[in-house]
DNA sequence: GAAATAGTGTCTGTTAGACACTATCAG
DNA sequence: CTGATAGTGTCTAACAGACACTATTTC
């Protein structure tokens, strides 16, 4: 019974996946399950162990109990995936560990590889109806960051006025009346994203279908 | 470590959960997990052992492991939810099972009707955008049989020729040439599922959101 | 004033939803 | 011919996608 983490996060506008060194290698952190420990208890557990990060919000993945490797034991294992806001992307990591990249997920144990793309697709799929993407920013963040993100994750580009139009109509993000200073041009608004609004769509679902 | 399954179909035009007598109660089929068995294996000796039927549609669903009962000991235990065509839904089930309509779901311990709950709310949105839904029903069907089918899971009333329309557009089913006679009335034409077309549309998702 | 980024509205084609009648069968 | 179910088309409002310019800042 082990318990195992893909921490995803957004750097250099790339989507970036946690790896610790071990057995020689990259990994996903993983670790046992204690006897009297609830399951998202010990996925905290082996975050804080293994990566040294504060992770906004975690989700069980699925369980992989098909791993029957040369000495023919079941292993089985189970996965949640974690999204960490861009700005302790880098701060926060432990030595030892490396944001990978999607180029670099080959450094991964084969199993391990199709976790992460698992946890990706189930990230892109969440995206459209639910706010999961804002876990992936700092609490006050410009709306370019938020298209930016959005279009990361997505893989493709969005029209910038109709996505603000979108964001507008929707009133889940309000502006905190602050401004982001660019290294050049015009400086940005700052937005934080409003949870209350967010709960009274929530139900209807198809909130950010972009 | 234990593995469940809830098996739902329709019948009598209801959603309707499979349970199994057990220690004196009706509870869902579960079971111990073999030393060598993998996890999908496993729900699919029990769903035999147990229920005794034929199942269309397989799907791990959660893994439960914050259960701590009494004795302090935490056991995990993998959920899987099944689909079973509306034909089979009286005829194969073993002696000692039933199948539980909503209403009814009460008579099973409080951790199972949770899990239950999550199994419906995952079927609901899968409906809308893969083609789960041609699980639940024969071969063959009419599209008032298929249409009644999203109105049970969905909680709510269609349309007839918006359905139609939508359907037809799609191109994912294929009129057989038969037909259904019905006990008055105008005898129905029979269609059935095309894979193939499905497939085609799949990876755009978004198929079928009535 | 040049380069860079933020911010803003309109038009058009597509889609979703509301809506009522005819067709075919059993009795 | 009556009751029951199958099957069919149009109109309208909302939404999604394409598209180009002005505003504010740094250097």
């Amino acid at each position: 019974m082990a318990v195992g983490v893909v921490l995803m996060t957004l750097k250099d506008d790339a989507l970036r996946v946690l790896a610790v060194a071990r057995d020689g290698g990259e990994q996903l952190p993983y670790g046992r399950l204690g006897r009297q420990e609830p399951l998202r208890r010990a996925a905290e557990r082996i975050i804080g162990e293994q990566a040294g990060i504060a992770v906004d919000y975690l989700e069980q993945l699925y369980t992989f109990g098909n791993i029957v490797p040369a000495d023919g034991e079941r292993l089985v294992e189970v996965c949640y995936y974690g999204l960490v806001p861009a700005d302790d992307g880098g701060g926060g990591a432990a030595p030892g560990t490396r944001w990978l990249r999607e180029s670099e997920l080959g450094v991964l144990p084969e199993l391990q590889e199709r976790i992460v793309q698992r946890a990706v697709q189930r990230l892109r799929g969440k995206l459209a109806y639910t706010a999961v993407g804002f876990e992936l920013l700092p609490e006050q963040f410009t709306l370019a960051e938020l298209q930016q993100l959005y279009e990361t994750i997505l893989g493709r580009r969005l029209d910038k006025r109709n996505f603000r139009r979108r964001i507008a109509e929707l009133g889940i993000v309000v502006a905190t009346g602050d401004e982001k200073a660019q290294a050049r041009g015009r400086p940005a608004a700052l937005y934080s994203f409003s949870a209350e609004v967010f709960q009274r769509l929530d139900s209807r679902g198809d909130i950010l279908a972009f």
